[in-house]
DNA sequence: GTTAGGG
DNA sequence: CCCTAAC
């Protein structure tokens, strides 16, 4: 059913959602799966939140609605425009970049011919011209976003009507509501009237109704009470269904379609009301999509590095000196990641590089270099010491304030453990770095530094 | 040749 | 990670 696969999209979503935020042993691996539900956070669900809902009611609602319908949707030519009071609502909700789309309300007549203009003579700025082949494309693109197309129209058999379909094959489509609707049986649903533009009526349906028939539509309930919008949501899903059902079985028995040539335009119809539906949900949903992409792309050397290596290097990191080469994964993966210069540390080498300079202090960068990395052929010694002072630097930052290091593992960089830099800020005390460097400078002031440096050696020697 | 530090 | 001055 149309509508169970809804609610599969929906328990997948809170599934993923507890996937998110459920704590794992590999850190990483939580670390960077966090960032796209941040950024997806309510978008997964068609109209899940009532505030959602309520950002289109004026939208949905009368006159409104009809307004934008008649007034946006050109079945000849597939395209519809948005005039941009349409989009201020949204706006605050969400800052999509509508300045590509920059409108104003005009005539009708005027617009579509704008419109069929625009194709020759360029892009128009007053005017909103989106085909809706972009939608389409959008639609494929986002699998598990539900749209009108979803919509569970079986709530009919669930309310148990009188007259049930003859030769029905379980198919809930907008055929078996326009049989419904000619079978004029005397249930709760005898509002449930088609007019001659296959438009079915709920004004006499109590809000009750409305609320069960939408829960069973949409495979939610909703706390909008609205009649207006109700009726109208569930008028228009039923209209997408009925449209799409009836061109695909027009040749059903007992079937009422619609004339053979209006079929054409009738399925330009649905898919443009499917696009009116689902265009305040492009935007974002694309961009989400992108980000998600860049974000695992630029974290997979990492990602896969922390996954391979968790749990293997503890405290026995001095045995393997020849034995972990291949923890950096950037000189081996030349043809996924082209030209990249960064060969990101692994927390195995960050370990590493803490054992080394327990061992040897800081500055002995060679030696170090010798005993533990002796097989990583890209990490130089000037490499050992530019990671030492990264790692200072990330130390500190860490014991300042557990905000920051929150912040940094949600921005994805620093995968350290805490422990790894707690002891970093132990080592650090007992090998101060920067080491204090005998500058050039002009005498004067050399004079001045190096007497107060000398003083501070002496003291600290003699402490 | 190695290291510190800036870029 | 690179460069360069300082060591």
């Amino acid at each position: 059913m149309l509508g169970k696969v809804g609610q599969k999209c929906k328990m997948q979503s809170a599934l993923d959602s507890l996937q998110y935020s459920s704590k794992t042993p590999n850190a990483s691996a939580s670390i960077f799966r966090q960032e796209p539900e941040q950024v997806v956070g309510g978008a997964s669900d068609y109209f899940a939140s009532e505030e959602e809902a309520i950002g289109v009611e004026h939208l949905l609602a009368e006159p409104e609605y009809d307004d934008i319908v008649d007034t946006l949707l050109d079945l000849k030519t597939c395209t519809f425009s948005v005039p941009e009071s349409y989009f201020k609502d949204f706006s605050a909700l969400e800052s999509v970049d509508h300045d590509a789309l920059p409108t104003t309300l005009t005539e009708v007549d005027e617009t579509r011919e704008k419109l069929l203009d625009g194709f020759s003579n360029g892009y128009d700025e007053n005017y909103c011209s989106i085909s809706c082949e972009d939608y389409l494309l959008d639609i494929e693109v986002e699998e598990e976003t539900p749209t009108l197309h979803d919509v569970d129209i079986s709530y009919i058999e669930d309310v148990n009507l009188e007259n049930q379909l003859a030769g029905s094959d379980g198919k809930n489509c907008g055929i078996d509501v326009l049989k419904l609707s000619d079978a004029r049986n005397s249930s709760d649903y005898d509002s449930l009237l088609l007019d001659n533009r296959n438009c079915l009526q709920f004004d006499d349906m109590s809000s009750d109704k409305l609320l069960e028939v939408f829960r069973k539509m949409f495979g939610h309930q909703t706390s909008v009470t609205d009649k207006q919008w109700l009726k109208h949501h569930i008028t228009f899903g039923l209209q997408n269904q009925d449209m799409k059902c009836s061109l695909v079985s027009s040749e059903i028995e007992g079937a009422k379609v619609l004339p053979p040539e209006s079929r054409e335009e009738l399925l330009k119809a649905s898919t443009a009301f499917a696009s009116v539906f689902n265009f305040r949900k492009k935007p974002r949903v694309q961009h989400v999509k992108r980000r998600e992409h860049i974000q695992w792309n630029s974290f997979k050397c990492l990602s896969e590095a922390q996954v391979d290596s968790s749990g293997i290097l503890s405290d026995q990191s001095n045995d393997n000196t020849t034995s972990e080469d291949d923890w950096t994964i950037g000189t081996e993966t030349p043809g996924t990641n082209q030209n990249r210069k960064h060969n990101y540390w692994s927390t195995p080498e960050v370990l590493k590089l803490v054992d080394g300079v327990s061992k040897y202090g800081v500055g002995r960068w060679t030696d170090i270099k010798r005993l533990y990395f002796q097989s990583s052929a890209h990490r130089s010694p000037p490499d050992l010491k530019d990671k030492w002072r990264n790692l200072l630097r990330a130390s500190r930052q860490c014991l300042k304030s557990r905000r920051g290091v929150a912040a940094k593992q949600n921005h994805g960089w620093s995968s350290i453990p805490h422990h790894v830099l707690n002891r970093v800020q132990e080592l650090a005390v007992i090998y101060p770095y920067p080491r204090k460097r005998r500058a050039r400078v002009l005498p004067t002031v050399f004079v001045a530094s190096s007497s107060t440096e000398s003083d501070n050696r002496c003291f600290s020697l003699n402490a």
